[in-house]
RNA sequence: GCGCCAGUAGCUCAGUUGGAUAGAGCGGCAGCCUUCUAAGCUGUAGGUCGGGGGUUCGAUUCCCUCCUGGCGCGCCA
């Protein structure tokens, strides 16, 4: 047992026995401020109105009770309006460092997933264009969630949904056809709602190389799949070049091939849940909480997004995945509810919180000190490419990770290209390569350390007892962002610890130093490193040796 | 007008079921390299946690209200 588990226990045992409920659960916290010892618990206070007594008397008594010599307390005393604070003597939790040490590269995972399946739905964008910066936030925090999903015991399947199908499509192919006529009369006619990027004119002459039959631009169709294939393969380039894989690609127009489409709508009329109005037909969202009912298919005949997007959702819940992640930009979120409603209205018994959506908002590029306006039809944006050729792929990763979705991202490309050197990305990839010249300049074999035969009360620096804190710390971190499906907590964890890393490295040596020092330290180093990798490849980054 | 998200140091942002003296990076100031990487460390300055109410032993955290910003409110996606 830790003694994190022995101290809850007796304070549990101690409360009992004062009058508190059976069940009581006593909580125990890292106090921030090390000065009030390594572990505290608020549980007089907690106690104090079901005991109608006064916390700081309640917190006395039940410091008089306790049995926890065991944990390793040396000290257990009451402070401030009631807490109960404990110290630990030296050694008693770097104890633990065996359990680093013998997890290696796995250590921080569990198996609260028990294997179930989950599908995680990222990116996801229109193959009209390059992927731009809010893709970018997209494909790092859904790469990021796949991988503590994983890491907590979810067999994951990351998926990429291709609306290669719809009005959008068709804008894509009638500007690629603009372009191509305007190689041969000069005058180019994007159509309304069309797309201006230079990009267009690339794939327009691509095209016509590819199709010497069809330099009048005759052939929308095959313009259309020219089109849709070529940026396909550009947007996977750019995955690529950021390191995000997927295990599925579903085209949306398989849907509409598959009949999967018409089966969704047999469905949704038989439910009941359909009327006609004005030609169209109409879904009663209202039935699950929508504010008005919502076309699903148009007067013309065509469906609207939704439909589809309804079809999808019944498609993955047949392929078994009884839970769905879909991670979106903010402007999306008002699908979230009539995509809901189209589930539930199916009448299958899908769960009314599926699929479960990760919104995450905006992300503002600033270049030279002004917004760049992301527009794919005016052709002026950012791409994530832009963002990795400039200021690296790990870089990138960590900056749009490091904050929590629901708050607006501005990515200046200028201060994280400028101040490439000092962010905190390096800050945390340097602590760990100073760990790794610890072990290469004393031609120590790191694997090799089980921290078996070490002297754990030979670490009683401040500094390293709280890098032990930290390190210690980490499972229930990755459990901790992987329930909140919050990979900013990762972000935030590793730029701590590589703080303490630092601060330990700088003031203490570890080649040289006499036994028991030597071994206990080493352990301590070889933990950190650990640590430090584990985090950085949940969140795609690497973890180099030396820099 | 309605809905969702946010407002914390000069800037960009963390803050884990409500806890003790609210933190980090960058920027500012003053220091530290014959010792495992100075891409580092130490110290220091900088805050009415948007304003105002409420809930209680205790509120940056929960509730109400107002202000400001972003996003959405389509037979677009």
């Amino acid at each position: 047992m830790t003694p994190e588990q022995i101290l809850r226990d007796a304070l549990r045992d101690a409360a009992v026995a004062l009058g508190a409920p059976a069940d009581f659960q006593p909580q125990l916290e890292r106090p921030r401020d090390p000065s009030f010892g390594d572990w505290a618990s608020n549980a007089a206070m907690l106690l104090a109105r079901h005991l109608k007594r006064k916390p700081l008397e309640i917190a006395q008594d039940l410091v008089t009770r306790l049995d926890v010599a065991k944990a390793g307390v040396s000290e257990a005393y009451v402070a401030g309006a009631g807490f109960i604070n404990f110290r630990l003597a030296a050694g008693a939790e770097a104890r633990g460092l065996v359990d680093i040490l013998a997890g290696g590269s796995t250590f921080g995972r569990s198996n609260e997933g028990e294997q179930r399946v989950v599908n995680v739905e990222f990116v996801s964008a229109n193959p009209t264009g390059p992927l731009h910066v809010g893709h970018g936030r997209q494909a790092a925090i859904g790469d990021a969630i796949s991988t503590l999903l994983e890491w907590t015991g979810w067999k994951v399947t990351r998926e990429f949904y291709y609306n290669d199908a719809g009005v959008q499509i068709a804008n894509l192919a009638r500007s690629v056809q603009a372009r191509v006529r305007e190689l041969t009369t000069g005058v180019a006619e994007i159509p309304e709602g069309g797309y201006h990027g230079e990009y267009i004119r690339e794939i327009a002459r691509d095209y016509v190389a590819a199709h010497p039959g069809d330099a009048a631009g005759s052939d929308l169709e095959a313009i259309r799949a020219f089109a849709v294939s070529a940026l396909r393969h550009e947007q996977d380039k750019d995955l690529q070049a950021f390191g995000v894989k997927f295990d599925v690609y579903y085209l949306e127009s398989s849907l509409y091939t598959d009949g999967k489409v018409e089966e969704t709508v047999r469905m949704l009329v038989e439910g009941g849940h359909a009327f006609e109005k004005d030609g169209a037909l109409w879904l009663r969202t209202t039935d699950y909480g929508d504010d008005k009912d919502r076309v699903m298919r148009k007067s013309d005949g065509t469906y609207t997004y939704f439909l589809p997007d309804v079809a999808y959702h019944l498609v993955k819940w047949r392929r078994g995945f009884t839970r769905a992640i879909n991670v979106q930009g903010a402007d999306h979120h008002s699908t979230v509810t009539r995509v809901r409603a189209g589930v539930q209205a199916l009448g299958m018994g899908i769960p009314q919180g599926y699929p479960e959506y990760e919104l995450h908002q905006m992300v503002t590029v600033m270049r030279a000190g002004e917004e760049v306006k992301i527009s794919k039809r005016a052709g002026s944006y950012v791409t994530v490419r832009d963002l990795i050729d400039e200021v690296g792929r790990d870089a990138v990763r960590y900056f749009l990770l490091m904050r929590k979705s629901d708050s607006q991202l501005v990515f200046d490309v200028d201060v994280a290209r400028a101040q490439s050197e000092e962010n905190p990305v390096y800050y945390i990839q340097m602590a760990h390569a100073r760990v790794c010249g610890i072990f290469r300049v004393g031609e120590i074999d790191a694997t090799a350390i089980t921290g078996l035969n070490v002297g754990w009360g030979a670490l009683v620096e401040d500094d390293e007892r709280e890098l032990v804190k930290a390190l210690l710390g980490f499972p229930a971190l990755v459990t901790a962002a992987a329930r909140t499906l919050s990979p900013h907590l990762v972000a935030s964890y590793l730029l701590e610890t590589a703080r303490l890393v630092h601060t330990w490295y700088h003031k203490h040596h570890v080649l040289g130093e006499p036994e028991p020092i030597l071994s206990a330290r080493l352990a301590l180093a070889r933990a950190a490193q650990l640590v430090l990798a584990n985090g950085l490849s949940i969140l795609g980054i690497s973890a180099p040796e030396r820099m």
